[in-house]
DNA sequence: AAAGACACCAACCGCTGTTAT
DNA sequence: AATAACAGCGGTTGGTGTCTT
């Protein structure tokens, strides 16, 4: 059976609030709250709207500390990154922009922001970016979101072997030796901010091929999202000696607690593996048991991972480097954020 | 001045995940 | 376990203002 429209279609109201009704919204919602229960609030409110279009119009324009008006260049800055890192999703980069909602960066995006990385690119790469696809196509963050300072590569890019576009880039990936980064370096810029903590690996969280990538963002609650809610958004992975894999941990910064862990059963870490091989464990609630990139499917997952060429290995030493191999990583990073 | 093109953004739509029954 | 109700998300649309010809 298919589900029950959430209100009488015929019975209400569309298009642009009217002053009066959104003075009805915020009376109501001050005094009494949402009530957990937009279905029934309009009636209550004595509005004529849907339910979800008083949740929308109340969190996108009426709730309090909602910031209007010009994206400043460290917004954008954050917003290219996140981006880049993890494709529009925006209530997780609104989450990261205080007074920002995800309507208004994902409108900014489109409109504008999209159009300045375009005007900034090369010539040749001058084509509308598209979002991150199941072939992780990725636009290409401007030269000056890449050379700010190397704290603010959580997002790298390397220009595929033989790219025609503007969105044939792909984040440099992998983890990155904590070295490469000083000790205690805040990574992330403006709210976003953290710590990074000796032996921790960075990298972004989306996964692309051939690599993985690795994110943390956020250590801060921010209440800028759509849902109105607090979001601490942490995805981060932490590698033992004995423990080989992914694991991150998302919390919306009040009661709720996500942890995902996808790891790989190798026993033995170096680049000829060992017994119990290939052997992955999903658990729910992380990323992957989340909200995976859309087209991603546990096994492109897996691919991409155990594919990882840039760690020297064909196929599952994640996250060991040789010194070689950190050099190259090192060099790549450096061209990209500081001569890019 | 008028018409068409373009830009912006609020709002809508449809889908998915979660929760309640 | 199945179903319904709901919240939330991201993509798209449409109205309006501005710019260009």
């Amino acid at each position: 059976m298919g589900r029950a429209p959430c209100c009488d279609k015929a019975n209400v109201k569309k298009g642009p609030w009217s002053p009066e009704e959104d003075s009805k919204l915020k009376e109501y919602i001050e005094k009494y709250g949402t009530g957990g229960n937009w279905i029934a609030l309009p009636q209550k409110a004595g509005l004529k709207r849907c339910g979800k279009s008083c949740r929308l119009r109340w969190l996108n324009y009426l709730r309090p500390n909602i910031k209007h008006g010009e994206f400043t260049d460290e917004e954008d800055r954050l917003i290219c990154n996140l981006f880049a890192s993890i494709g529009s999703r925006w209530s997780i980069i609104a989450a990261q922009l205080p007074g920002r909602t995800d309507n208004d960066i994902k409108n900014y995006w489109n409109t504008k922001l999209k159009k300045k990385l375009m005007a900034m690119a090369p010539p040749s790469h001058r084509k509308p970016p598209s979002f991150p696809s199941s072939h992780q196509t990725l636009p290409l963050p401007s030269q000056s979101f890449l050379s700010l300072n190397k704290l603010d590569c959580t997002s790298y890019y390397t220009p595929a072997k033989s790219f025609s576009s503007f969105d044939s880039f792909e984040p440099i990936s992998s983890n990155i030796p904590l070295h490469l980064l000083n000790n205690n370096t805040c990574v992330a810029t403006s709210s976003s901010q953290f710590q990074i903590q000796e032996n921790q690996l960075v990298s972004s969280m989306q996964y692309y091929p051939m690599k993985e990538n690795f994110l943390t963002f956020g250590s801060e609650p921010s209440c800028s999202s759509s849902d109105g809610s607090c979001s601490q958004i942490s995805y981060g992975r932490e590698v033992k000696q004995e423990e080989m894999g992914f694991q991150g941990y998302y919390s919306n910064g009040f009661e709720e607690n996500h942890k995902f862990m996808l790891s790989y059963g190798n026993s033995n870490s170096n680049c000829n593996g060992g017994e119990n091989l290939n052997q992955w464990t999903e658990k729910p609630n992380g990323y992957f048991g989340e909200t995976p990139p859309s087209d991603y499917t546990l096994e492109d997952v897996k691919q991409l991972i155990s594919c990882s060429s840039i760690n020297g290995c064909n196929n599952d030493n994640i996250g060991l480097f040789s010194d070689a191999d950190e050099n190259k990583m090192q060099e790549k990073i450096m061209y990209h954020c500081f001569n890019y």
